[in-house]
DNA sequence: CATGACCGTGATACTAATACCGGTATAAGA
DNA sequence: TCTTATACCGGTATTAGTATCACGGTCATG
């Protein structure tokens, strides 16, 4: 095993993130805001809709600050189903 | 090209986002600090190193949770070289 | 109704992140 | 000195993130 295959948990954690950055968008466009944090509408779409579930730190974080999200609200909320380590502790 | 290589401005970012943790990690060694943040030493040894100069979001998230550093501060002080727009301006 | 612009989506291509392995160097301790 | 532990480095393998291309749907406008 060289590189783990996301787990169930962690393809759920990027929904969720994808969720909320969704919510944060508002009523705006996908190219508005992608364009706005410097990266592809696709990679957006992709973020959001949890087909990119563990993207860059720093794509995230461009898209915090353009949606106006604090980064450790974004990953606390995600993390929230369990701590750091417990990373498959019930649902 | 369909995959931006990433730029000299990125791996600069990611060296500075590596001495952060480097420095946040103090005295502790590399193996601790990597389980505790269930990731591989290697891989925290790369980002330190600034040859993984864009980790995951969760993977700096869950690291940065170990060592104590807020997200948002870590974002702010890679990215000060310039804003989220401002991608190569000059140092 | 036709046409174009915008939005979201799926498929495809390519680079990068993550993990494992072996080897090396340095410092501490037996 | 030899062993052990820590960190660094190179290579390798595999998955995943990101960008470009091409398509369908919707709405405004001619």
């Amino acid at each position: 095993m060289v590189r783990t295959p996301l787990t169930p948990w962690e393809r759920q954690r990027g929904e969720r993130l994808g969720a909320l950055l969704r919510e944060a968008r508002g009523g705006r466009s996908m190219v508005e805001v992608a364009a706005a944090a410097g990266v592809s509408a696709e990679t957006l779409r992709k973020i959001e809709t949890g087909r990119a579930p563990t993207p860059a730190f720093f794509t995230v974080a461009a898209l915090a600050a353009v949606l106006g999200l604090p980064l450790d609200d974004l990953a606390a909320a995600c993390a929230e189903s369990g701590d750091e380590d417990g990373r498959a502790l019930s649902a």
